[in-house]
DNA sequence: TTTACAGTGAACCATATGGTTCACTATCAA
DNA sequence: TTGATAGTGAACCATATGGTTCACTGTAAA
């Protein structure tokens, strides 16, 4: 899997961005032109036209121009490797904070046995 | 919550970086000093300086220096947030393809109920 | 057949990013 | 005290990013 890295780089990339998820959101409501999206967003169809091509780059949208409106809708990736990638290391942040606490306890009852040996 | 969507950006922006995957991962097995990953990562110290920088600033790693070293640690941020940003938009991705399979069940019934009344 | 509309692409601009080198400081060790 | 080591910051570089304008194509509508 060397596209593995490489397709995480984009997508994460592409939700860097705050246009980019608000339009992920919007098109999660419905579908939208680009025409749509640019005034929802206040900028240029051109400058919508990129993020679009972006997200269409993550694969997280698709588009279909039919006439002479693009019609954009949520892709078929569903951040599956994102989410993976994601909870892995929200995993392994609770392993070393959880090796932390039981540091913590050990260390608690150290204290405690030594308090307990310096009473006798 | 204005800081939350420039949060999401920061940090989705720090992990659209493969060096800083890597650096989390690393982190995640145990400590090190900027030296350490700067030679794992085959980069000058400086490089990787900037890279723990963006990782800390966006509280996925902390660091303590401690005479001449600066060791790195994974942060308190465990990415909940993204976690959750991903995880209501699988369910919206999931909301509508769910949707366009009921769109699909239903044309195959009304096929199959026209095909029936042609029959008779 | 005009005219208006939706999108596209090239060119441009300012700023950000990922990296370097170089000069410097502070600390550890001999 | 003198090196060597770890990190830092400024300056620089090439390329990427997020946006624009402008000129253009193709389609729809009057």
């Amino acid at each position: 899997m060397v596209h593995y890295q490489a397709r995480l780089d984009t997508t994460f990339a592409a939700l860097s961005d705050v246009t980019r998820r608000g339009v992920l959101e919007q098109l999660g409501g419905s579908d939208a032109s680009i025409t749509d999206l640019a005034q929802r967003f206040h900028m240029t169809l051109t400058g919508m036209k990129k993020h679009v091509s972006i997200l269409e780059q993550a694969g997280l949208v698709t588009t279909e121009k039919v006439g002479r409106v693009r019609t954009c809708k949520l892709g078929l990736r569903r951040l599956e490797e994102e989410a993976t990638w994601i909870e892995q290391h929200r995993q392994l942040w609770s392993a070393r904070f959880d090796a932390l606490d039981e540091l913590v306890e050990h260390l608690k009852r150290k204290e405690k046995a030594d308090a307990q040996r310096k009473r006798r």
